[in-house]
RNA sequence: GCCGGAGUGGCGAAAUUGGCAGACGCACAGGACUUAAAAUCCUGCGGUUCGUGAGAAUCAUACCGGUUCGAACCCGGUCUCCGGCACCA
């Protein structure tokens, strides 16, 4: 490395050793100091930290150093996801015990966060593996459980080939598996769920009140929850006192329906056909259906298949006789499994009914004098309309229809208006050894019973085989396996399966604020202190999952009185992936930037600074090596500035005025970038135009020191702010350039400069004119000029009487301080 | 298919409330310094036309139209890309 470059690697190694040294980041609560949790996502510990990391923990990192200069009480921790996967493969593959190869690479991975900088309070880092923290993940699984939010159920469920486990309806993406892209699979097995389904409403209309989040990711959890109302409707079915109930939202269209669908793992299926000349077709349906993956049986392209099952049902608003069919469109786990179709105002049942040749009755007339055409019809009419055919319901619009008909089948007690959710529970178990045991005990005679709560953890066993084959490693150990009933003492089984690891981290951020807590999973104190989370950052990809599920958790904790807040996150932001090449990096496509490598190359502050400059954190970065460079120039070009000046300023006042144009011009440019990096930090997280500002800063203290003349007191004032607003972004170079001009030890939460409106103030200002809205000639005018003054200023000044000269002024629109535009005659 | 979001120089981007389009940076070009290079410093840098020149005119924020004194921004339509959901009755 050149002499005339900064020595960023003695600088950073020795002012991480400070703030370490000196405990500076640790933090306590201070009755009445305004708090301010930060927190960004915590990382699996794969091992290595890459780009999007950098950049989720340096957008937290600038946030955090510049509220602590504030003066606010800034809680910034952090942890590890740690159970999950990778390090069982780990096992499988090398054979290190995933205990190890996790703990390794926290390690290393900790250090690279040391050397980006962050300022964590290490003192309260968690790692979800570690039998203090899943102890009480088992005691919060035990609370949903005595509240009856947790049960077990024998179901088809997704099932992951190649990871050989179970997969919640969340972690399966279009059919694949979202960890390894496999097809997923069904598979009957008997499986613990939570009733997240109980807190749909509240998880869907609490979205109301996150002013904070995106609209996007609102928008997203809102469609996830797929709110639909409506009315179940009960059907009869000829020659059994069966009724068949299904779900509608367009009870408008019952006197349309021509047919029932029933989902072909209804139960009524089996009891219908049994022993008739239907059974056997029946059976090799759902033989057929058995061998498609989720995927394809839910595709929308599948081609629509159904099989009549000999029976009729009959329409209770009518009387009318209608055929029952099972098909593969109708699926077995959203409303009840059943559907009266009406093929008229239904694409699905209209693509049915024409390739099985059933019935359309229209019953919704287009508005107007348009008739529907049912000999002529090439899709399904959905649109409103006017109701036809529906006896006495007839000439209502349908809207009305649907509120009329609702109120007569609920009156008639055949019936009711109904809400669904899209929302299925959630599926936890997971057939894998690292994770948290589930803390449940299988009895034969007091069925599934809570390990006693004293008795927590339930710790993983470690005489295990790990195969990577079939059920969970758990059911290997014996000693695990076999215990007594903490009920009637008699002989039982442990559950071997353990929990989904979005179980962990769905209540991390409560454990931060009392990370050590032996008593409780947190306390209530510290809880209150500091909850809810003021701004939470991380990665769009968790705007169901995690999200959803830590705004489940904490609506429950908040229920049962553990939690003070019943929404976790008041702010977040979602940061952009970093791309390279147009692409995200990725191991597959080769396009890998190591951020270890960076770091060594050009130091933490110029990683850090390039990612914050090159685009807003919101959205997508292009990696850019050049760009990368420009940033290490920058950093060298402010170092090298207060490097010369440094000796200067030791013997500068500490006071100053500004005398000359060219005083007044830097004292602007000054407290311009102030007021900017202020605003956009503390305001929108605009960190790329923040940077921007102490860039255009730098470029003036350049032309200022120039000069001729200079005032030292300025000129120290200058650097001195401008060390402290650049800091949150490079803290390591900002911390040296802070001792070389001979201030305190540290600027770790030195009060974050003001701005002067003073120095802001102009006398005069540019006021532009336009022509017709076509900017033509710019001039000057004193400051603080009213509408009419402006005018009559306009008028007085030669070049805009030139512009006018010889033309009709129809209107003159002027706006203080901005412009004046002049519309004339063409 | 449905629901969102985005489209601005060679590139990353800026324009925060409808008011100077392109700040800041990258790349590039020219110059200074140097025996030379690197580094650094300075200058230029959307297109077209005109002008020897300072400069002037004109077009330009995906495309077409509208509202407005004035539109990258608001409205309607089209195209493209990205994201989410995907037979949810």
């Amino acid at each position: 490395m050149a002499e005339d470059r900064y020595d960023f690697e003695e600088i950073e190694k020795r002012w991480q050793k400070y703030w370490s040294d000196a405990g500076l980041f640790k933090t306590h609560e201070i009755p009445g100091a305004e708090k301010y949790y930060l927190l960004e996502m915590f990382p699996y510990p794969s091992g290595k930290l890459h780009m999007g990391h950098v950049r989720n923990y340096s957008i937290g990192d600038v946030a955090a150093r510049y509220l602590k200069m504030k003066g606010l009480n800034v809680l910034h921790p952090m942890g590890w996801d740690s159970f999950g996967l990778p390090a069982e493969n780990a096992a499988i593959a090398k054979g290190v015990h995933p205990n190890l190869w996790t703990h390794n690479n926290m390690a290393e991975m900790r250090e690279q966060f040391k050397r980006l900088g962050i300022s964590y309070d290490w003192d309260r880092e968690v790692a979800t593996c570690d039998p203090a923290y899943y102890k009480w993940m088992q005691w919060i699984f035990i609370q949903f459980f005595k509240n009856g939010l947790a049960y077990k159920k024998k179901n088809p469920v997704n099932w992951c080939p190649s990871c050989e486990t179970v997969l919640a309806n969340e972690q399966v993406e279009s059919g694949v598996c979202d960890r390894c892209g496999s097809v997923v699979g069904k598979k009957e097995l008997s499986q613990w769920y939570l009733k997240i389904t109980d807190y749909a409403e509240r998880l869907l209309s609490d979205l109301d009140r996150l002013e904070g989040w995106p609209a996007k990711v609102k928008l997203m959890q809102k469609n996830w929850i797929g709110k639909s109302t409506g009315a179940e409707v009960d059907f009869g079915i000829e020659g059994s006192d069966k009724t068949l109930r299904v779900f509608t939202t367009r009870p408008d269209t019952l006197f349309g329906v021509t047919y029932m669908v029933l989902a072909p793992e209804h139960p009524f299926v089996k009891e219908l056909t049994a022993g008739g000349a239907y059974e056997e077709p029946v059976r090799q349906f759902l033989e057929k259906l058995q061998y498609l993956s989720d995927i394809d049986r839910t595709a929308v392209t599948l081609e629509k298949e159904g099989l009549f099952i000999g029976r009729s049902a009959i329409n209770p608003l009518n009387g009318a006789k209608v055929p029952v069919y099972i098909a593969n469109y109708v699926l077995p786990d959203y409303g009840t499994g059943a559907i009266m179709a009406v093929p008229a105002h239904d694409q699905r049942d209209f693509d049915f009914a024409v390739k099985y040749g059933l019935d359309i009755i229209p019953v919704i007339d287009p508005p107007a004098d348009a008739r529907i055409d049912v000999n002529n019809l090439k899709e399904a009419f959905i649109a409103e309309g006017r109701m036809i055919n529906s006896g006495g319901f007839n000439g209502l619009s349908n809207r009305e229809a649907i509120e009329q008909i609702t109120a007569y089948i609920e009156e008639k007690g055949i019936g009711a208006a109904s809400v669904n959710y899209r929302l299925r529970d959630w599926l936890i178990s997971r057939q894998r050894y690292w994770g948290t045991p589930i803390p449940m005990i299988r009895c034969d005679a007091c069925g599934w019973v809570p390990e006693k709560e004293e008795n927590l953890p339930v710790l993983l066993p470690t005489d295990v085989a790990f195969t990577g084959k079939g059920e969970s490693p758990l059911t290997t150990s014996k000693t695990f396996r076999e215990t007594t009933c903490p009920l009637c003492g008699g002989k039982a089984e442990r559950e071997t399966d353990t929990m989904d690891t979005f179980l962990d981290s769905s209540w991390y951020f409560l454990r931060l604020c009392d990370a050590h807590n032996e008593k409780e999973a947190f306390s209530k104190e510290k809880t209150a202190y500091w909850m809810a989370v003021d701004r939470y950052i991380g990665g769009v990809e968790h705007a169901i999952l995690h999200l959803l599920y830590a705004r489940f958790f904490t609506k429950f904790l908040c229920d049962i009185g553990s939690c003070p807040v019943d929404e976790p996150f008041t702010n977040l932001l979602t940061q952009g992936m970093v791309l390279k090449d147009g692409k995200k990096m990725s191991k597959s496509v080769g396009n890998v930037v190591s951020p270890e490598e960076i770091v060594n190359k050009y130091g933490a502050d110029t990683a850090r600074l390039f990612i914050l400059f090159a685009s807003p954190p919101e959205k997508e970065l292009e990696w850019s090596d050049a760009g990368v460079e420009g940033s290490y120039r920058f950093l060298n070009r402010v170092f090298r500035l207060v490097s010369e000046l440094a000796e200067t300023l030791k013997s500068a006042p500490d006071d100053y005025t500004s005398v000359t144009e060219a005083d007044r011009a830097l004292d602007f440019a000054m407290n311009r970038a102030i007021k900017k990096v202020s605003d956009d930090i503390g305001g929108r997280f605009g960190f790329n135009t923040a940077i921007s500002s102490i860039m255009e800063a730098v470029n003036a203290l350049y032309k200022y020191k120039e000069l001729p003349q200079t005032n030292a007191g300025l000129l120290k004032a200058a650097l001195t702010d401008l060390i402290l607003i650049l800091s949150p972004f490079t803290p390591h170079i900002c911390e040296e350039m802070w001792r070389l001009t001979g201030h305190g030890a540290s600027l770790y939460g030195e009060k974050w400069p003001d701005y002067s409106e003073a120095a802001l103030a102009r006398d005069r200002t540019e006021i532009v004119v336009q022509v017709n809205g076509k900017v033509k000639e710019k001039f000057e005018v004193e400051s603080g000029l009213g509408k009419e003054e402006l005018i009559a200023a306009a008028r007085a000044d030669a070049r805009v009487q030139r512009l006018i000269a010889g033309r009709e002024v129809l209107k003159l629109v002027a706006v203080p301080g901005k412009l004046l535009n002049i519309v004339v005659k063409q």
